[in-house]
DNA sequence: CCCGGACATTGATGTCTGTCAACATAGATA
DNA sequence: TATCTATGTTGACAGACATCAATGTCCGGG
């Protein structure tokens, strides 16, 4: 398990290139931020952050999230886990609950990425 | 899946709501678009993407960039296609070459959606 | 100390997707 | 027309993924 390919933030990755339309991504690069779309080319998912940036704080706990979707308990969990190991959501367990929070900068990260044409 | 859906060019699908983290989207957002998002989340979409953009005039013939990869001309062909079939690449035939340019405007509607930075 | 609720993990399953080899098509040229 | 080259299409297959039911874990209250 070599930790130093893995453990890589979202702003190491996505915050490493310049704009997709200024200058070719490397392979590594390449590989390295794919995983990042990935993570919100779902449906699910996209509406997961955008719920959980919807909420005081921009905070949310699973309960709440589960309940806006017509879909299982532990599927919802994955997706969460999802967003949360590719760094776009935080996680704090606090008493029985936990809340997931949007990290902003790796979706300003991101989308200065795809769209930077003029940043 | 209805046909109606799917004629939903990407600026009416990531142009058609506000940024992510500014209201939540509906189900039928996120459903139109995740496969933009789909498209652009993985690694040989995304470095064609940004080898075309490089090219002079935004342009590229397929043959170059199959040159740019160690895949087959039908694995490249095939992801190109994706690409078209979202939106995300334009394509126009000159001669026998085929050209594929990015669709500024389609990425900074994506970029726009995912960071909410320029509304 | 046990029970119930909140959330995660596991195992199974059906579907999607990236890839290639083989074949098809279209345009230029002799 | 015959042929070569550039590109797209088809069929097949292995690996990835979304989903659920069942089970596990952690924690607070009785």
């Amino acid at each position: 398990m070599s930790k130093s390919s893995l453990t890589l933030s979202p702003l190491q990755t996505a915050a490493c290139c310049s704009p997709l339309q200024r200058e070719p991504l490397s392979i590594e690069q390449a590989e390295q931020v794919a995983p990042l779309l990935k993570a919100m080319a779902d449906p699910v998912r996209l509406r997961l952050v955008s719920l959980v940036a919807s909420y005081a704080g921009g905070e949310a706990c699973v309960c709440e999230l589960t309940n806006a979707f017509d879909l299982s308990q532990p599927t919802i969990s994955h997706h969460l886990k999802v967003l949360h190991e590719t760094g776009l959501l935080d996680r704090s367990k606090r008493g029985v609950w936990v809340y997931y929070k949007v990290r902003t900068e790796a979706l300003d990260s991101l989308a200065a990425l795809i769209g930077g044409a003029s940043a």
